[in-house]
Order: C-alpha cells, then sequence, then structure tokens
DNA sequence: ATAATTGCTTGACATTTATCAAGCGTGATA
DNA sequence: TATCACGCTTGATAAATGTCAAGCAATTAT
C-alpha cells in the first residue's frame, strides 16, 4: 500500500481519532486489491465477511429481485461499504461491483467487530458513520417516495454540482444507464427526463451536463436539505 | 412507570444487557408520557433532543417535502426512534405522530451520548440496533425500486400474517390511508390493489384481511428474505 | 479504414400510478 | 332514530413510468 493511500484511508472519518494500533490491526490485517471495471466484489445473500473501503476508482452498490434491478448508491473514494452487515455479521443485502479500475481494501469483518469492543473511540466512530449511513439511506427513501424521476434527476444534477463546485459544468463518470438506475428509472426514462430537464436550465451533450440556469433548475428540483444536503 | 414497562423497556436489545447504572441514568432522565391519538411528537427539521421510546400504542413516522408527505415507518412496542439523530446530534429527518393512544418514553439526547462513552456493552447494543435499522431502510428501498405497489402489499401482508402467527387473518391496527402513504401509493390506489389481490388469494372485508390461499397469494408476490425477512 | 459492437436516443404503445369527482357505508352525533 | 361526518370505494381521466423496437453515434475491434 503506498502512503498516500494508507494515509488517505487514516483520515477516512471511521479511522482518524481511533488508536494507532486499532488502525494498524485492521489495515495490517486487510488485504488491498486491485480490480478492473466490472467486477463483482461482493453479492448479496452472501456472508458480510470483509469490510471494504474504496481506495482509489468508483464502486456501484445494486441489489435484484424478482429478476428486476436497481442500484442503490455509488461509493466514492474514500468510502466504506457494508460496514451494517459486517457488524451484525450478517448477509449482505447489496451487490457490489467496480465502475472503473479500481483499488479495494479488504478488511475481515472478525477484526472489525474485535476492534469494537478494544477502541471506544473506534466505536464511537463506528456509531457515527453507521448512524449517518442510516440517515443516507432515509433520505434516499424519501427522494424515491416524494418525487417524480426528472425531478430526482434535478436535485442529482444540483448536488454533484455543488459537490465537485465545477461552476455547474458535470462530467459523468459512468454510464448513464447505471445514473438510470441510480435514480430509479429506466435508461429511456432517464433520456426523456434528461430531456425535460433540457427545458429547465441544463444542457446535455454526452456525458457533459451543464446547469446553464441555475434559478430556473432549483425552481423545478426544489430540493430540500433534509433529501438532499449532503450526510 | 409501572414496573412491568421498566421491565419491558430493560429488555429491549437496546438495554438488555447494559449496566444497571447506565439503564437507571438513562430510564431515570427521560419522562414517560401518556398521548392521545394523532398528535405530532417530533416534527422533521428540528433538533432530535430527546430518544423517543414507544412503550405503548402505535407511533407513524412521516415526512413531507414540496407539498407531499409520505409515511416511511410504523413503530411498535417496545421500538425506538431518532435514534440515528440523537447520537449524531443532528436534525430530525422523520416527523412522529401517535396512531394511537400512546405512552412514550423520552430520554434526553445528551444522556445517550454520555452513556455511550460510559457502558461499552451499551456502546455495542447501540451499534446493532444503528445496523439493524440501516438495513431495514434498505429493506425498504429495495421494497419500493424493485416492486410495483400491489406487490408490496402482498409482501406487507404476507410479512403481518408470519409476524402475528393468526394464521393469516390480520385486522389493521391503523387507518388504510396510512397503510397506503406506508407502502408508497394513495388511498385510491390501496383499494385497487386489494381489489386486484382478491384475484389472489385473500378477502378483505373493511378492516379484516385473510390470507385464503396462502400459495396463490406468495406465488403473486414473490417474497425476498433479503427485502421482507424481519430485520 | 471498415466493420462491428455498444450505449444512447426516439417513437409507439402498454402498464402503473395519480388526480378529480361522485357515491357508498359505517360509526359518531344530535 | 335520523343526520352527519368521515373514510373508503369506484369510475373517468391524466400523468408518470416501463417495454419493445428501430435507428443513431461514438467507440472498439478487425
Amino acid at each position: 500500500m503506498r502512503p498516500e493511500d494508507a494515509a488517505a484511508i487514516r483520515n477516512l472519518p471511521l479511522f482518524r481519532n481511533a488508536r494507532e494500533e486499532t488502525f494498524g490491526a485492521l489495515v495490517g490485517a486487510g488485504f488491498l486489491q486491485r480490480f478492473p471495471p466490472g467486477v463483482v466484489l461482493i453479492k448479496e445473500r452472501e456472508p458480510a465477511d470483509f469490510l471494504h473501503v474504496v481506495v482509489e476508482g468508483l464502486v456501484e452498490m445494486f441489489a435484484s429481485s424478482a429478476g428486476r434491478e436497481t442500484s442503490l448508491d455509488i461509493v466514492r473514494p474514500v468510502g466504506v461499504f457494508i460496514l451494517a452487515a459486517v457488524l451484525n455479521d450478517d448477509v449482505n443485502l447489496q451487490s457490489a461491483r467496480t465502475l472503473q479500475r479500481s483499488q479495494v481494501l479488504m478488511i475481515p469483518g472478525e477484526r472489525v467487530r474485535e476492534a469494537l469492543g478494544a477502541d471506544a473511540v473506534f466505536t464511537r466512530a463506528v456509531v457515527t458513520e453507521l448512524a449517518r449511513g442510516y440517515r443516507r439511506t432515509i433520505k434516499g427513501l424519501k427522494n424515491q417516495k416524494l418525487r417524480t424521476g426528472a425531478e430526482r434527476l434535478g436535485n442529482w444534477l444540483l448536488q454533484e454540482a455543488a459537490a465537485r463546485g465545477t461552476n455547474g459544468r458535470i462530467e459523468l463518470a459512468f454510464e448513464k444507464r447505471v445514473l438510470s438506475s441510480l435514480l430509479g428509472m429506466t435508461p429511456e426514462n432517464l433520456s426523456r427526463a434528461l430531456a425535460t430537464i433540457k427545458m429547465h436550465g441544463v444542457s446535455v451533450r454526452g456525458a457533459e451536463i451543464a446547469i446553464e440556469n441555475h434559478r430556473a433548475l432549483l425552481a423545478f428540483a426544489q430540493p430540500d436539505p433534509l433529501i438532499d444536503a449532503p450526510e
């Protein structure tokens, strides 16, 4: 592991204030692996044996049922996934696959659960991280139940633009079909939603999306901090 | 507080193995209050000052945005709500209102956060409870994104019947409009979904619903443990 | 360079869900 | 008992979303 990667992981809220031995034990027991795009890292229904940390790249969380599939989250560096399943030593509710060439640190779940008993500061960080993930998911549920597809798209664009601080210019880091699934619609409907949203201050050319008229998009999307503010 | 109520709370996974002083400090600092039906206990957007424990009755968690409203969960005795917001000392993402005459224990959030540092066993229980709530919400999101309204209804009925062990006979404990909102549809559409589902082994008479043909309902609803199993 | 693959878009249509309006039935109230 | 209020149901219609099919455009492979 490159020192800068170790530093980035150490800087995660989850590890930032953990004792040095805790961090060492967790990362020391972990495997840092590189994966090409499109690799399935974990499958729903299987036991959550490892806590995963996305060090580099991009990972899609998704789930299937009765022949349908949906994307639930995109994990960017440096982010963690299946923490809840690991802590409760339970099966995965989601699958994960790489969207780009990615580097992932896998820490044995057993070690994570051990660390809980040994390091109170780490435990407190786990509580905070879990609570955050919980609240993120509640926001996702509200987003899904209270909005139409086009509105979800509009708010997603506003969030992305705000997160990147790139003055309303967004370059999609993954396929539109993934975005459509994340937003809870079909690829066809994302195309149409993008067409609709062009009338509300957005321009689209391929993977390049730009918010030309911020005010107009705000009026259309009606963002709500209790759904859209980063958790 | 009646001794049997204290015992019921003590028996919550959250408190079961906590140290006696922890439990005493938390419950001692709390207020046990009775409310008639329809009372709003907490409002979204407001700081989460108290951890709430439903000792008796029934509480609906709901949220609004841009003029729309949806129900997110029903909390039964003995259940806890807004744990995540309390732990992160953040605002509520949901509102809560009583559906029946209810008895609610309110524990100051400050005390809960203090107890986190003082009692490792309690902290571990908080981690487990949070992880459980997290996973429950992910299941809710999958339910919403991967199914039609009628399918959600079918699976809700199967869950209820299984939870009560009442041989497929379900008596609704709250209005159908609440159920419709919980299932992510309008009251009108719940009526239609109930009509549809009569063709799949279910009979309805007012608030009395019965699964007459379990096999047929299973075939229609296609329950999935990764969505429907209790967490 | 050409061909083939792939993802995206568009159109036509079906299904699902929401909205608006009217009517029904039960339980509460006078 | 009669009336009223309320929640639920049903019908008609509209909006949102999904499906199927065809075509387009950019990228990849040959």
